[in-house]
RNA sequence: GGGUGCUUAGCUCAGCUGGUAGAGCAUCGCCCUUACAAGGCGAGGGUCGCAGGUUCAAACCCUGCAGCACCCACCA
């Protein structure tokens, strides 16, 4: 193996033959659904790429495959991209500007056509991207929300919920998007505290007998107005009920209406209704059977239902007309500062105006339970069917889904599901898959008919990704086998918007649910907690971690094409002060488990680079300790064919640690607090592992005094143990374990002469194949404290590690004297003693340290310790005890504590308390002696 | 307005069903000991946001408060 871990030298490699040989595979059919494990990738933008939060999920992903893999489960991760209506468009409408041409100059079927061919020139990016983060899915199945067999599903889908009723066309206010030219869902909504204004407006009373007074953030819609509206309790204007205003501007006379909505407590108690340009003012206006004037064009400029002069204005423009025409009038009363929400379209920030369209929707209750999609949702999860994990997150979705609207679900783009429904000349509507059917099923023969124009909102499709990615409307075998999946791995910024409509769509088609179990990760933020956005300058591309990146390349990376170029100052500010130096590579396995150990079941999760470089170090670690493992047993005899082996106290520690480690692993990942296991995976490997076992290890193999039998025993147990530990942390390193694997393996007896040879689909370790052995860890307990004692008074007087010392033994029990016949040599290599021996007689001046078991160990100070600094380590030792051990005393002074704590706590205080009398004593002793020398 | 989450060492975070506060990084000593200086050995550092309550015992359970973050919602 090379000196140096160089993770770029290995893992394309690995990858590249993974693929080619076929391993990501499912293993076959399997014994049927108890032995399938199937988890469905979110998928992502098909021209996007990967972020953090990718990287975040998949790392846990195919964690989570690799380990059912290696379980010998019948596993598939299935693959894929959704095609982003919105999203992509704008990006092919922006090149399309650029080139100074609008999608209208194209035309629909040539703008299709350019955006799939962005698709195949850039859909490329994010599964290479996916690929250099080794995720293991099956590719041969990689589907798209556009495929064909989506294209049937969708049309199916849309076909049957229409014929039920589930689907239906309607003109109703909308969110639109005036930049877009299209209707939005209330998700796609994002409204944001914004300052404003509070405008007062003075409506005369019709007949001459006084005015209103009414307030408006939106002035100009007033030119809109079809009435007033009062609480039809308020005292102030119960007799003005009925009445008319004359509208100003406009001169139109509109009436004074009651409604409940109306809060009598704000503002003037008076309320301006806009019904087609206000959601409340549309419900009052549908009670009240208002006229609903519709004052703009698609993109927001005033329309001809205005008064002349503002045609044409922009919404903003007519705003600041009307204000000065309304002041001019004597209308204007006054102006006051607010603050108010602004609705925006998530995609194109443009203040979103409520628009009165036809657009189609998805009923989302009915009272007829087979149909009711939203009811049998929250009945899923309410069961147990679905569970959330962490459990909280079960609570955001029923608030959700207890108030669910109707979904609006046609999009004015041309990049998308077509909506599969036909209009007549006489405006009748047909909805069918494709119109030679539709032509049957409706008997309609040879009349015209055309498509409607609009596509399907991308979550539709999205919805659907369970089943029509496993075959659906086709009965397959996969979705026998493996619907319903196992785990959704998701953030919750789309429960909303995916996860929910997956659990109806799933429920209705299939009847069953999607997933059992809908794992939500937090959300990764930058070191301080702030989210990372193009505009902050935060960004952290995954790539960047794994590859490394140059200072200056970096900087520019963050401030090219700013939407804001003022900022890109203190962005490269920021950047040079967070990376002095840029950033170095670290290896994809480095960033994976750096993430597999930051997935705490929190909602934030900060990324810190600090333990990025830890885990990196990690990796380096792991790759030396394998380098001294193979040293030591390349080309020696392991014990694979001589089985005479015998085990030292240190082998059978090492192997019941592994076990017990095994056996956290497996309770950790059912419960997926992947943080825990990479904490299990890392203490083992560096604390128990490298530190001790390797360093027991080198006694024997170095001692000419060991039998060959003992070094076969310690031979077999090196190889043995990393062979395996490489298996165990395969799912969350897949590139180093297998590099090391293959090498190791073969010493193990473990690479087989047919089959696979890929670490990948090698059983996982069992910890019920490990046998725990107190024996051996009570033995390696006592030896482990005497090297750590000799190793503390080392530290403390600043003796040179490597100078031998000789130590005496007081109070050596029959037990100690058993485990020092065998562990001497051990114990005198690891603290590197010139000789031990049993004290006969009275100790010479030394410094001291204590054994659990009452033993002491001497270390004669002639020559080599400082008095003063003994009698000061001695200080702090007793002072530490009497603090400790005054706590424990009032606990059991405490005459509560002794009759109502259970006998064990009570017996443990005991004993605590009795050990540490001894030991305080023993101190004070030994300070006496060495105060007098 | 309704809801959710967070507050533990200088920093980023663990702490599972209440029983003497932990990790990594950073800091301070001593070491280039033939796997590893991306390392080894040792040390220091926390009245667990604040105030009450329950309990023999609270970082953990309950109540209130403060600060931070997020989600949902139609107040003109």
């Amino acid at each position: 193996m090379d000196k140096t871990y160089e993770p770029h030298a290995i893992e394309q490699r690995w990858y590249d033959t993974w693929e080619k040989q076929g391993y990501f595979k499912p293993s076959g059919p399997g014994e049927g659904k108890e032995e399938s494990y199937c988890i469905l990738i979110p998928p992502p933008n098909v021209t996007g790429t990967l972020h953090m939060g990718h990287a975040f999920q998949h790392t846990l992903q195919d964690a989570l495959i690799r380990y059912h893999r290696m379980r010998g489960f019948n596993t598939l991760w299935q693959p894929g991209t959704d095609h982003a209506g919105i999203a992509t468009q704008m990006v092919v409408e922006r090149q399309l500007d650029a080139e100074g041409k609008t999608r209208h100059d194209l035309g629909r079927e040539d703008f299709i056509n350019k955006v799939w061919e962005w698709r195949e020139y850039s859909g490329g990016t994010i599964t290479q991207q996916m690929r250099r983060l080794g995720d293991s899915t099956d590719w041969s199945r990689e589907a798209f929300t556009m495929d064909p067999g989506f294209l049937q599903a969708v049309a199916e889908v849309f076909e049957t919920l229409f014929d039920e009723g589930l689907i239906y066309r309607g003109k109703r206010l909308v969110n639109w998007d005036p930049v877009l030219h299209t209707a939005l869902s209330d998700l796609e909504v994002i409204s944001e505290e914004e300052n404003g204004k509070l405008w007062h407006l003075r409506y005369p009373l019709t007949d001459g007998s006084g005015h209103v007074i009414v307030a408006t953030t939106r002035p100009e819609t007033m030119l809109g107005d079809t009435a007033v509206a009062v609480h039809p309790e308020d005292a102030r204007y119960a007799k003005l009920i009925g009445k008319t205003l004359k509208l100003p501007l406009t001169g139109r006379e509109v009436p004074i209406i009651a409604d409940d909505y109306v809060d009598p407590e704000f503002g003037s108690g008076c309320v301006k209704i806009t019904p087609a340009h206000d959601f409340n003012d549309y419900e009052i206006g549908k009670r009240h059977d208002l006229e609903m004037i519709n004052l703009f064009t698609p993109d927001a400029k005033v329309n001809e239902n205005a008064p002349k002069k503002y045609h044409g204005m922009d919404r903003f423009d007519a705003r600041k007309a009307v204000v000065e025409d309304l002041e001019a009038t004597g209308a204007l009363v006054k102006i006051d500062e607010h603050k108010l929400m602004v609705p925006r379209g998530d995609r194109s920030n443009a203040v979103v105006e409520p628009y009165l369209t036809d657009q189609w929707y998805m009923k989302m209750r009915h009272d007829d339970p087979a149909k009711d999609l939203g009811g049998n949702a929250i009945k899923a999860v309410e069961s147990g069917d679905i569970k959330f994990v962490p459990g909280n997150w079960s609570k955001t979705y029923y608030q959700w889904m207890n108030n669910l609207q109707d979904w609006c679900i046609s999009r004015q783009l041309w990049w998308g599901h077509r909506i599969p429904a036909w209009y007549d000349n006489e405006g009748n509507v047909y909805v069918g898959q494709g119109e030679d059917h539709v032509r049957e099923k409706y008997d309609l023969g040879k009349i015209e008919l055309r498509q409607d124009n609009d596509v399907l909102d991308t979550w539709f499709s999205a919805a659907l990704w369970p089943f029509a990615t496993l075959g659906w409307p086709e009965d397959t075998k996969d979705l026998e086998t493996f619907l319903p999946t196992n785990v959704l791995i998701t953030g919750f910024d789309i429960i909303f918007f995916w996860v929910a409509r997956m659990i109806m769509m799933t429920l209705k088609f299939k009847d069953v649910v999607p997933f059992h179990e809908i794992y939500i990760t937090g959300l990764i933020r930058d070191e301080h907690g702030q989210k990372m956005s193009k505009s902050k300058g935060n960004v952290i591309d995954p790539i960047d971690l794994i590859d490394g990146i140059e200072l200056e390349t970096l900087v520019k990376k963050r401030t090219a094409g700013m939407m804001q170029p003022q900022l890109a100052q203190k962005i490269e500010k920021n950047t040079r002060k967070s990376f002095p130096e840029g950033i170095k590579p670290h290896g994809t396995d480095a960033l994976r488990f750096t993430l597999t150990a930051l997935a705490s079941p929190s909602r934030d999760i900060n990324f810190d680079l600090g333990r990025l470089e830890g885990y990196r170090n990690f990796c380096n670690k792991i790759w030396n300790a394998a380098r001294y493992v193979l040293m030591n047993t390349e080309d020696q005899d392991c014990g694979i064919e001589n089985k005479e082996m015998e085990f030292s106290a240190a082998d059978r520690w090492i192997q019941s640690r592994l076990g017990k480690t095994i056996a956290e692993i497996e309770k950790q990942v059912k419960v997926y607090r992947f943080d825990l296991v990479a904490n299990a995976i890392h203490d083992f490997t560096w604390g128990d592992f490298c530190d001790w076992y390797l360093e027991l290890s080198k006694p024997v193999l170095q001692s000419e005094e060991s039998t060959d039998a003992q070094k076969r025993g310690t031979r077999h147990t090196l190889v043995n143990t990393l062979e395996a530990l490489l298996r165990v942390m395969h799912p969350y390193m897949p590139f180093i374990t297998e590099e090391i694997w293959q090498r190791v393996a073969p010493l193990a007896g473990k690479l087989p002469s047919a089959g696979a040879k890929t670490i990948m689909l090698q059983p996982h370790p069992k910890s019920s194949d490990y046998a725990q052995d107190a024996t051996a860890e009570t033995e390696m307990h006592w030896a482990m404290e005497f090297i750590l004692g000799v190793r503390r008074i080392r530290g403390e007087m600043n003796l040179s590690p490597s100078k031998p010392v000789p130590v005496l033994l007081e109070g050596v029990s029959k037990d100690d004297k058993e485990i020092l016949a065998r562990q001497a040599p051990l114990v005198k290599f690891l603290a590197r003693l010139e000789s031990i021996e049993v004290l006969d007689g009275n100790p010479p001046p030394s410094a001291v340290a204590l054994m659990p078991g009452g033993m002491k160990i001497h270390l004669p100070m002639a020559g080599i310790i400082d008095k003063d600094a003994e009698l000061k380590r001695l200080d702090k030792e007793i002072e530490k005890t009497e603090k400790n051990l005054e706590g424990c005393k009032r606990k059991l002074s405490n005459d509560n504590f002794v009759k109502n704590a259970p006998g064990e706590v009570v017996e443990q205080e005991r004993k605590r308390v009795s050990e540490m009398e001894g030991t305080l004593k023993e101190l004070r002793v030994q300070r006496e002696r060495i105060a007098a020398l």
